[in-house]
DNA sequence: CTATAAACTTTGATTAATCAAAGTCAAGTG
DNA sequence: CACTTGACTTTGATTAATCAAAGTTTATAG
């Protein structure tokens, strides 16, 4: 329903406040960053309020209501997401893809946006290395335990797989190992460089520390 | 350059054309096609003569220049290539892929429509089974000399593969049938049903007509 | 407490695409 | 030939997004 333009502006705000830590972006930055003149943004910016997708301070700037972050945060993941599908997929070279994206954001469905996701491998990170917002609108800081430093006797849950390399991922969903799934740590021999490991109630199998570098886990 | 508004008028006169044989299309077709009133084709149809893309004879209907058959050409190509990315890659279910590849086709650039053609292994026909125009804007229409109807003794070029379903692309592949390829003729026998190929200078084997027929050839 | 600069807002105009409704034309029918 | 019907065109209004230019506010420097 929203049109490309309000999109835009809201995917923007977002960026600005992220960056910036703050949650409110003063108008000159707004206008800025969209590269329109100040009174347009002022004029648009009054019709985002009265669309209920932000709060506007006149002369101090404007916050993102509750709706308007999901929007955005919506509009983030789909630029990620196509982001990482024209350079793992299609090869097009980093410095091409977010014009690309900017334009097609805009044009696919969240029909599509999923089965893309899903094709994709769910991707945390984007190839900048930037996080992709989950389909419920957030940001998930990513996991800085790996499994390689994990303890015998330790039971944690996968946050990702760092890899998208598809030799990889097929290797993982065979045993099992993607977000969410269970796992105990059987046995962890640092010389060995082997850890021992049971996903769920499978059977138990082992990894090298290549392999279960990439694999981020929650305690 | 030109909005998504012209090429959508552009290739939906083109579709016409090509349904209809004729080379003029009548406003009030127009009008349906476009689900507008009468009184917006009409002036949008103004301002496509106006630019050059379509000769306007008022009462008559309107006839596609050069220019813009070109890019109506162009459109139904993204169009198609879309269609067939998002049956085979995404695994959308037929009856959704027209709607989608409708939005994308005026977002997707020239630089990525060129990436996903190749991605897909440059298809000559979409999921319906209609014909891919070609970069350079031409339709070509697809022989109609199937595998299935060539005698002992023939040699022939494969044109191009009907079905799009995965599994008998994978088998084709596996056997080097693909557009391009050179085949023999070694056998064919009507009665059983199956015809003994060579193709380029592998090793033969048999088809049964339920295949063969699937494959368009040039002799 | 003014004066000025910078930041912001308002105003009025423009563009593309659309509709509704009124007007016009062309082709037959009686 | 006059009349009706259907197809098409014209007219005038509307909407979203934009700019340029004029106006207002806030902060700061003297």
């Amino acid at each position: 329903m929203p049109s490309p333009t309000v999109e835009n502006y809201l995917k923007n705000i977002l960026v600005l406040t992220l960056e910036t830590g703050a949650n409110e972006v003063s108008m000159g930055r707004v206008a800025k960053e969209l590269l329109v003149t100040p009174g347009t943004a002022t004029s648009m910016v009054k019709n985002l309020a009265q669309g209920g997708w932000l709060n506007y301070y006149p002369r101090k700037g404007v916050r993102l209501t509750r709706k308007g972050k999901k929007l955005a945060m919506n509009m983030l993941r789909r630029h990620r997401l196509l982001e990482t599908f024209l350079v793992e997929t299609l090869g097009l070279d980093w410095s091409e893809i977010h014009e690309e994206a900017e334009e097609l954001e805009h044009s696919i469905s969240e029909k599509v946006l999923e089965k893309l996701d899903q094709f994709l491998g769910r991707p945390r990170q984007d190839p900048h290395g930037h996080p992709i917002p989950t389909k419920g609108g957030v940001i998930n800081r990513p996991s800085s335990r790996t499994l390689s430093n994990c303890n015998t006797g330790m039971n944690v849950r996968i946050d990702s797989i760092v890899d998208q390399e598809s030799n990889f991922l097929k290797f993982a969903r065979r045993k099992k190992l993607f977000p969410g799934q269970e796992v105990r740590v059987l046995n962890h021999e640092k010389q060995a460089d082997a850890i021992t490991i049971q996903v769920g109630r499978g059977a138990p199998f082992s990894l090298g520390s290549r392999s279960s570098e990439k694999i981020l886990v929650l305690e």
